[in-house]
RNA sequence: GGCGGCGUAGCCAAGUGGCUAAGGCAGCGGACUGCAAAUCCGUUAUUCACCGGUUCAAAUCCGGUCGCCGCCUCCA
């Protein structure tokens, strides 16, 4: 089935053709590494994570570039603050970004360039668009980009130059030949930061960093660039007419860009101070549950973030996991099973066209919340076939060795179970033992309940139950109850799990 | 001032020209249960901010009004 993307630069959907047929090349700016990150960063790259994803899953080789920009003026200013190399600050939050990654599940990329180990190939970029005219030199060590030298200037988000109202916020630098001209290169003040350059010591401008890795990763012209929204003007614009300025070839064909993460109807942002990092909400809720809130919005629309859509997002979650749980298939029979009778191919039929929905629906543009409905419909029929009596046997079950084979339900829920398994996974969720997702919680370990203690307070309200003592054993649950552990009496036993 | 987005049930959220407007959360009624919980069944928008227009047909297209948000400055 085609995919198609919503391309920003043209402003519509459009189907995706790869450069080459089965390979796709996909850039997608990377954050500034100083501080840690936050939902506004997660949900950007779990977005990406599930494109990525996707697109591997139609069996296309994807080389995925994400960058660390790990020089610039807040880090430098950050590390004057608080004292630290700039170095070590850089290579903290790296770290702590890698390991927010991590706890989301998102995949790695396959290359995590740094800025500062493209020093060489950054100079040779800005000496290269100095001599095509694109550039020059002024006093004080920096090198600007003439915007005027490249006539395509503002295409990629649709702006005049002339109706672009610069310095009205911000005082003009009187070095620029035009007020939208910006930083390539960066003279550096004593004791900053520098590499050697021919315009003195200095540290590359923010856009050129991007230019030149993504062509040194994935050459002149790639597939996808991606990134904020906050970055198509002017970063990316700016990382067009550099590039396009140097080679004379497209740059990006694709443009993808993802809607903000906000808090009470206002951008989330560093700025604005109304960030929540990662790990403050990882201390509250399970990574999954975090990963499931951010997909629960289409990727190119605003998401608001509040406790009550978080704690949503995981009695969704809970959901999902009971439905994975009531379908695990039994240890000990085999599952495979001819399936041929009408009712049982409707059941099969049933859970196919959810997993086409979910592929029509990834189709279209990444559309992630219609994926997951087509995974709580999914959730559904297996519920309903969990609940579903056992229907009578065409003829009698033959048992081999004693062991009894898989009923046609069995084989069912079996399918069932592999199908939310590997849908989930699509979306980088649902990958937990169903049973350990609901009796664990979001602390660290050890500030839960203890589950011995829990299992012996059930036994002893089983045998009060036995015993028809109900008052006994409803105090008991009501205890249970307060530990926030909840129960589920079945004919099987009394299973548990705790509140999400 | 320029450019762009959004407004769908109590809440979250798909759907952007034509089957009964997905799905989730919450609520209500029923089944199951000693009672619950989980699950299942039923129910909760004759209507998609508002007004006009185009069309055989619009939540979906066009024009206008109101409200909210973003980019134009570092930002995912």
């Amino acid at each position: 089935m085609p995919l198609f993307i919503y391309n920003s630069q043209t402003r519509q959907k459009e189907e995706f053709t790869p450069l080459t047929p089965g390979q796709v090349s996909m850039y997608v700016c990377g954050v500034t590494v100083y501080d840690e990150p936050h939902i506004g960063h997660a949900r950007c790259y779990v977005a990406f994570d599930a494109i990525h994803r996707h697109m591997r899953s139609k069996g296309w080789k994807v080389t995925y570039v994400r960058n660390f920009t790990d020089i610039d003026d807040k880090i430098i200013k950050r590390a004057n603050e608080t004292g630290e190399d700039w170095r070590e600050l850089t290579q903290r939050n790296i770290d702590a970004f890698t390991s927010a990654m991590e706890a989301l599940n998102v995949l790695p990329a396959t290359t995590e360039p740094r800025a500062t180990a493209h020093i060489q190939g950054i100079v040779d970029s800005v000496r290269a668009l100095i001599d095509k005219g694109h550039a020059y030199p002024v006093e004080g060590g920096d090198v600007l980009f003439a915007v005027d030298s490249f006539a395509e200037y503002g295409k990629l988000s649709g702006r005049d130059i002339d109706q672009m109202q610069a310095g009205a916020r911000i005082a003009v630098d009187q070095r620029k030949k035009n007020p939208m001209d910006f930083v390539l290169w960066k003279g550096s003040k004593p004791g900053e930061p520098s590499w050697d350059s021919p315009w003195g010591p200095g540290r590359p401008g923010w856009h050129i960093e991007c230019s030149v890795m993504s062509q040194e990763y994935l050459g002149t012209t790639f597939d996808i660039h991606g990134g904020g929204e906050d970055l198509l003007f002017p970063h990316h614009e700016n990382e067009v007419a550099q590039s396009e300025a140097l080679t004379g070839q497209p740059f990006a064909h694709y443009w993808i860009h993802n809607g903000f993460v906000r808090v009470n109807h206002e951008k989330m942002s560093k700025s604005l101070g109304n960030f929540f990092t990662v790990n403050d909400i990882l201390k509250t809720v399970k990574p999954e549950v975090l990963r499931l809130f951010l997909l629960s919005k289409h990727y190119r629309s605003p998401l608001d973030f509040s406790d009550a859509a978080l704690k949503e997002a995981g009695q969704g979650l809970e959901r999902l996991y009971i439905a994975l749980r009531e379908a695990a298939p039994p240890a000990d029979r085999p599952l495979k099973q001819r399936l041929t009778r009408p009712s049982e191919l409707e059941w099969m039929q049933q859970i196919d066209a959810h997993a086409e929905e979910f592929e029509a629906a990834m189709d279209d543009d990444f559309n992630t919340p219609r994926a997951l409905g087509a995974l709580f419909s999914l959730a559904k029929t297996t519920n309903k076939l969990a609940a579903e009596p056992e229907p009578a046997p065409e003829k009698p079950m033959l048992g081999k060795g004693g062991m009894k084979p898989a009923s046609a339900k069995e084989a069912l829920l079996g399918l069932a179970a592999a199908r939310l398994r590997h849908l989930g996974a699509r979306l980088g969720l649902l990958g937990e033992d169903p049973v350990e997702f609901l009796q664990s919680t979001a602390a660290a370990p050890g500030d839960g309940p203890d589950p011995d203690q829990i299992e012996a307070l059930i036994a002893q309200r089983t045998q009060a139950r036995k015993d028809k003592d109900f008052a006994a054993a409803d105090r008991i649950r009501d205890e249970l109850t307060d530990m926030g552990v909840l129960l589920e009496d079945g004919p099987e036993g009394t299973r548990w799990r705790l509140a999400e």
